[in-house]
DNA sequence: CTCATTATTGAGATTATTCTCAAAATACTT
DNA sequence: AAGTATTTTGAGAATAATCTCAATAATGAG
C-alpha cells in the first residue's frame, strides 16, 4: 500500500503537457504494482487504481500490459545504469569496475527495491533488454579480458550468469544486507575467473575505497 | 502439441486404481503444459484438455493449480535427483560429484525438457522445493569442504546462485549444446571457489571420464 | 477569459476463467 | 452378471478481466 513514492517518471515529466504527465503516473504505478504482485498477475485496473486514474485511461496510452513494461524496463535501464556509469567514472580497472557496478546495483536495490525488482525481472520478459544489458557490460568484460584479469568466453550465456546471480541476491534477501551483496560480488568475479583469494581481496577493497557510508 | 510423451506419473500407477491412474494423467499433462505455457500463464482447462478429461474432473482432485504444481515437483525432484544420485553411486570426489550432478541433470534436460523446465520452475515458486534441494547438495558441498577444494560459506544464497546458474542455461539454450552444459559446469565449480584452471581442468575430466556418450 | 482541443471517465458489452453438481458412465466386488 | 460404489462429465452459474465509447471534464493557446 505504502510504496517508496519515488516517482522516476513523473519527475521526468514534471511540467510538460498532460499526456506525457499521466503516462509518468501509469508507469510509476506500473512499478510499483509489477514488483508487489508480479508482472503476470498484475491486472489493468490494479495499474490504473494506484495511479488513482479511470481503467479507460490505459487504453489512451497502451495495447496491453507487456508494451507499458518495455517503456518501464527502457526507462528504468537509462536511470540506473546511466547513475552507476557516471559514479565510476575514471575507474578503468577492469575487476574493480564489475564488482563495484555489481555492488551499487544491488545497494541501490536497497534505496529503490521496486525499480530493481521490476528492471531484473524485465530482463527475462523484454526480449530486447537482454541486449541492452549486454552492451553495458560487454566494455567493462573486454576490459578484464585485455588487463589480464579475466578468464572468459564473452558470450550471452555468461552476460545470463551474471544477471542471474544478481537476481538470486535480490530474491533471497530483499534488504540487501552487506554479506549478501559482498557473497554477490565475489561470485560475480570468481564466475569471470578472478582465482577466490584474488576475487576476496578485491571486493573487500572496492568496499573500503568506495562503498564506506 | 507433440509432446515427448514420457509419463513420469502414468508409469507409477499403471496397473492401480482409477482414481490414482487418473491424478497421474493430469499430473503428466500439467508438466506439458507448466512447460510450454509457463505456471502463471496456465488455466485449468488447458491441463485437463491436454489430458483429455472433461474441466470438472480437475476439481476432484486438486483445488487450484499451486497444489498440482506441488505433487508435480516433489515427484520430479524425487525421480530426477534418485536417478543423477544412483549414477554417481561410489564417487567420494567433491568437486566431481559436483560437477557430474550438473553435467547429468544439464543432459538430462535434453531428454526430458519438460521436467527440468518445470523442476527448476518450481524452486522458484513452490516454498518447500528450496530447502529439498538444499539437502541434495548440502552433503556434497561439505564433502567438498573436509577435502579442501571448496572454498565457500554453505549457506541458501550460495545454493540459489547454484539453481540461478542451472536456470539460466536452461533458459537460453533450451537444447543443451554440450558448450552450454560445459560453461556451466565449470561455472559452478568456480562459484565454490576451484581456481579457473582446476575448475577447466576437473570438467574436461569429468566429461571423458564419465560422459562420453 | 474563451473555447476548440485534448484527455478522462466509468457503465456496460464482451470475452475469459473458475467452480458446481445432477446425471451419466465406468469400475469393482461378490 | 448384477448391483453398488466410484468417477467422469459438461452445461451453466458465478466471478473476473478486458476493452469500448458516448458523455463529461480539463487543458492550454491565443
Amino acid at each position: 500500500m505504502l510504496s517508496t513514492n519515488h516517482h522516476l517518471f513523473r519527475k521526468q515529466t514534471a511540467g510538460k503537457k498532460k499526456r506525457e504527465r499521466t503516462r509518468s503516473a501509469l508507469l510509476d504505478s506500473a512499478i510499483s504494482v509489477f514488483a508487489s504482485k508480479g508482472f503476470e498477475a498484475t491486472r489493468v485496473v490494479d495499474i490504473t487504481d494506484h495511479a488513482e486514474l479511470a481503467n479507460g485511461t490505459f487504453y489512451n496510452y497502451y495495447q496491453a500490459k507487456d508494451e507499458l513494461l518495455r517503456d518501464v524496463a527502457l526507462g528504468l535501464a537509462v536511470e540506473i545504469t546511466g547513475k552507476i556509469n557516471e559514479e565510476m567514472a575514471g575507474l578503468s580497472h577492469g575487476p574493480t569496475r564489475v564488482s563495484l557496478a555489481t555492488a551499487k546495483l544491488l545497494q541501490f536495490a536497497r534505496r529503490e527495491p521496486e525499480w530493481v525488482e521490476v528492471l531484473l525481472a524485465s530482463v527475462f520478459i523484454v526480449p530486447e533488454m537482454q541486449s541492452a544489458t549486454v552492451q553495458y557490460l560487454r566494455q567493462d568484460l573486454e576490459l578484464g579480458m585485455e588487463q589480464g584479469h579475466f578468464n572468459i568466453e564473452i558470450n550471452l550465456l555468461l552476460v545470463n550468469q551474471f544477471l542471474s546471480l544478481v537476481r538470486a541476491a535480490l530474491l533471497l534477501d530483499p534488504a540487501m544486507s552487506e554479506a549478501t551483496i559482498r557473497q554477490t560480488c565475489e561470485a560475480v568475479l570468481r564466475l569471470l575467473g578472478v582465482p577466490p583469494v584474488k576475487a576476496a581481496r578485491q571486493v573487500a577493497t572496492v568496499f573500503q575505497k568506495y562503498l564506506e557510508n
